[in-house]
DNA sequence: ATTTTTGCAAACAGTTTGCATATCT
DNA sequence: AGATATGCAAACTGTTTGCAAAAAT
């Protein structure tokens, strides 16, 4: 998904099109790792000088409504955020960096829905963290 | 792990015994689900009258920190905490209920070793939890 | 012109901390 | 007695909200 058809996506749920979250979804778009608030509100400054806190927390709840970004709450780690990828994906979290990588098994995918089914339910969503050490 | 095991625990870490440890510590003793913060401070004050929320959280972050509990944070739930198994095991979160119920899964905890092996990473610890829908 | 969005400051929730007093060993 | 733990209130962090002014349609 490029950055047009973000836009698009803003303009169908009746969305106007500011500065502010023009600067913070090219952010996004841009982006190549998990972002917190902070990173974000300093990134957007740089375009949009007199942008508030306040902003930057509703333009990234609405991208999060929107389903153009996602939310991440990693152990010991501030809240994050991606731009959400069609794959759902699971993430590995280097304990000592705190980098976070991303990927995805079939396998894995496979197995918990089979557990959730052997259960009694049905599954909508899992989230799937490894907490690791860099060999 | 009963409860005097539970007090020698807390013997050997150099820690004193008091009122408001042994109500909190004998909540998580006979807990059948995940408690809040909120909770554990409603029940412990039944047997501990005086009880302040700023001991009720540094006891519970004491009892984290000796292993004996564990913190959750699931998505769209208050932080919630349990007596910690000797086995790890993942969660099921009822989206409707908030309900949460534990299962443990070799084969999957089998295929997440592998994954991390195969991002040349050591896993340390991992969590899973699925959203679900009861049937 | 109308509606939505913004920045600011104030409010808020959850949690932590400083301190004088009380409790444990 | 000496060391640790407690309750209280104040501080703090991350986030949300009310409002009047500004900007988008």
């Amino acid at each position: 998904m490029d950055f047009d058809e973000f836009i698009e996506i803003l303009k169908g749920i009746n969305i106007k099109i500011t500065p502010a979250r023009l600067a913070i979804l090219s952010i996004f778009d841009k982006a190549e790792k998990h972002l917190s608030i902070d990173e974000i509100y300093m990134m957007a400054k740089k375009d949009v000088p007199n942008l508030g806190i306040a902003t930057t927390y509703r333009t990234v709840k609405l991208l999060c409504d929107a389903g153009i970004i996602e939310k991440h709450n990693f152990e010991d780690c501030e809240t994050l955020y991606e731009k959400k990828t069609v794959k759902n994906h699971s993430h590995i979290i280097d304990m000592e960096s705190k980098e976070v990588e991303e990927f995805t098994s079939e396998k894995i995918k496979k197995a918990i829905l089979e557990i959730a089914q052997d259960l009694g339910y049905d599954l909508v969503n899992y989230r799937l963290e490894l907490y690791c050490h860099k060999k």
